[in-house]
DNA sequence: TAGATTTGACCGTA
DNA sequence: TACGGTCAAATCTA
């Protein structure tokens, strides 16, 4: 994929470089010591990644990608595995639903801006994202190993929410080992306007970044680098697969564990709303936050601080390296590298 | 007993 | 007409 590179776009992959390379380099502070001071270093170091971050993601929302970028094929570290590669994209997709006119039309009618109304993620924990969904139905499909499952938004008869997703397990590669986890293909069409999960608005930050073109960032063996460092890694909350990480795991592994760290996080304890939208209800407003700032470090911050204090009433759940994680992977993982 | 899941039938689209 | 998506009655479960 030829890739323009724009000023902003060479000044994105910059602020986002470099917060990474500050990250990886002081990891192993953030993750064995707790003195006051060095939490306040990983706080500072935790902030400048956010903005960064912020300013990055900003940046390439703001410029219009071309289509053909979209139907692209991902572009990855050669440090992955092929398993790897299919199992890190997350790849964006527009139309292409037979029923989609329906929803296509509903969306048009309700004045919506033109993002996507489908897209298409990889994981190995599908029902967990955050959301609360009912599943509705069972189909098996032709070709498919495995059924596939449909699921809407559990509050859609209260609020009319028309999130739905289907997911189907991926078959098992010749080359798979059997203690791979499966992999799954979700598909999410349309986005939720109800606003009942309290972790929706991570969710949109990580359903916009899903959204957005693919982006080139230009240090491939970082993530993998970090990923396999971290072993063994420090017990999680959350029943993520297990209450530790595999001794030799992929970046796919770390990706659906941050996943489900973060449902811990938001579940925990009710966020605040970021200031750039109502104070009043814990819902993000999807238009303010899109409209506004794109990811927002006063968006993250109440969520890390609530994350903190539940740690603090937990155990000694580490909220740093989780939130670390979610940045090294769950924002990266979207991308292709 | 209410809410969630299962499953066969139905419907719209290509 | 085949296929995928949704409906809704039956069933399950906490």
């Amino acid at each position: 994929m030829a890739c323009a590179a724009t000023p902003d776009r060479e000044r994105a992959v910059k602020e986002v470089a470099q917060a990474y390379e500050r990250i990886k380099m002081q990891h192993p502070l953030l993750l064995h010591h707790r003195c006051s001071g060095e939490q306040q270093l990983a706080h500072s170091l935790l902030g400048e990644a956010l903005r960064a971050l912020n300013v990055a993601l900003s940046v390439m929302k703001q410029q219009q990608q071309p289509a053909a970028a979209l139907s692209a094929p991902p572009l990855m570290s050669p440090g992955f595995s092929d398993d790897s590669k299919a199992t890190m994209a997350t790849i964006t997709a527009r139309g292409g639903k037979r029923r989609g006119s329906s929803s296509s039309a509903m969306e048009e009618a309700a004045g919506k801006r033109s993002s996507p109304s489908s897209w298409v993620s990889l994981t190995t924990v599908p029902y967990e994202d955050g959301y609360e969904w009912r599943k509705y139905g069972e189909k098996r499909i032709n070709g498919a190993s495995h059924t596939r499952s449909y699921f809407r938004c559990t509050y859609r008869d209260d609020t009319g929410c028309q999130a739905t997703k289907h997911v189907q397990q991926q078959p098992q590669g010749d080359g798979a080992i059997c203690s791979d986890p499966p992999v799954f293909q979700v598909t999410y069409n349309n986005r939720h306007t109800c606003c009942n999960s309290r972790s929706a608005a991570m969710n949109d930050v990580k359903q916009e970044v899903a959204e957005q073109a693919p982006v080139v960032l230009p240090m491939p063996p970082l993530v993998d680098a970090i990923a396999f460092e971290r072993t063994p890694l420090p017990c999680h909350q959350e029943p993520v697969s297990s209450s530790s990480f595999p001794t030799t795991t992929s970046m796919q592994q770390l990706c659906g564990a941050v996943l489900t760290t973060e449902h811990y996080y938001c579940h925990g304890e009710t966020a605040a709303a970021p200031s750039s939208t109502t104070a009043t209800s814990p819902c993000i407003s999807v238009d303010s936050t899109y409209d506004d700032e794109y990811f927002a470090g006063d968006m993250m911050m109440p969520q890390m601080a609530a994350a903190e204090k539940a740690s603090s009433a937990a155990g000694d759940h580490d909220v740093f390296y989780d939130l670390e994680l979610f940045l090294l992977c769950d924002s990266f993982k979207d991308y292709k590298y």
